[in-house]
DNA sequence: CGTATTTGACCCGCGC
DNA sequence: GCGCGGGTCAAATACG
């Protein structure tokens, strides 16, 4: 869940807009895209909450086998890079903040209660992997570990609209586990 | 001209 | 079998 008023976040990667249908349980239509790189069969679904309009539901579906689209297109990875700390980062927050905001109901945080491997432990770097979520990796972090969350829902969403000291150390601890897996570490510290 | 988006049609699973 | 809802395809269109 992301307070957005735009459906297309940039999460550092490129989507593709395949497809778009109305749902029965928001007026509003639901999008789907899918990523631009051939290799990489992930998909999304992103949909506006009927309850809150201003929060887009985004749903993700498999996990990416390559970091990002950009950097395979070519030169400008290094900008890219930065334009993820500035930008795309934010988005990711908001998506983290979602998981420490008191929603209706924790237990339906879309598939999050299957995230055990039907048998054998795969990797996470399998291209077109039939599990549908990826949003583990968002929260093997500390989105869903932390027994509580924060007193308020805007004080977490702040931290994506205007972060009030340039080092937010909640930030930071995701930082590291989800940029790590888009942004090369390389490219982090130039 | 290449790429991304729009949008109606099509396919499939499910309930009756 | 039929209707409904959700997901995907692909031609048309828009844009840089």
């Amino acid at each position: 869940m992301t307070k957005s008023e735009i459906d297309h976040l940039e999460d550092g990667y490129r989507w593709r807009k395949y497809g778009q249908k109305a749902v029965k349980n928001s007026p509003f239509p639901r999008s789907y895209y899918r990523c631009t790189n051939s290799k990489c069969t992930v998909k999304k679904r992103v949909e506006r909450s009927s309850d809150d309009p201003s929060v887009v539901i985004t749903t993700y579906e498999g996990q990416h086998c390559h970091h990002t689209a950009s950097f395979q297109r070519g030169v400008g990875g290094a900008a890219v890079a930065a334009h993820i700390h500035g930008a795309a980062a934010v988005a990711l927050a908001e998506q983290m903040s979602a998981f420490v905001s008191p929603p209706p109901q924790p237990h339906m945080l879309y598939g999050l209660p299957r995230l055990h491997p039907p048998s054998s432990s795969e990797t996470a770097v399998s291209c077109s992997m039939p599990t549908t979520t990826s949003l583990q990796e968002l929260n093997n972090g500390e989105g869903l570990q932390r027994p509580g969350y924060n007193n308020s829902p805007q004080a977490a969403v702040s931290i994506a609209q205007g972060p009030p000291s340039p080092s937010v150390p909640p930030a930071v601890s995701f930082d590291k586990g989800l940029l790590d897996d888009i942004v090369p570490p390389g490219v982090r510290l130039g």
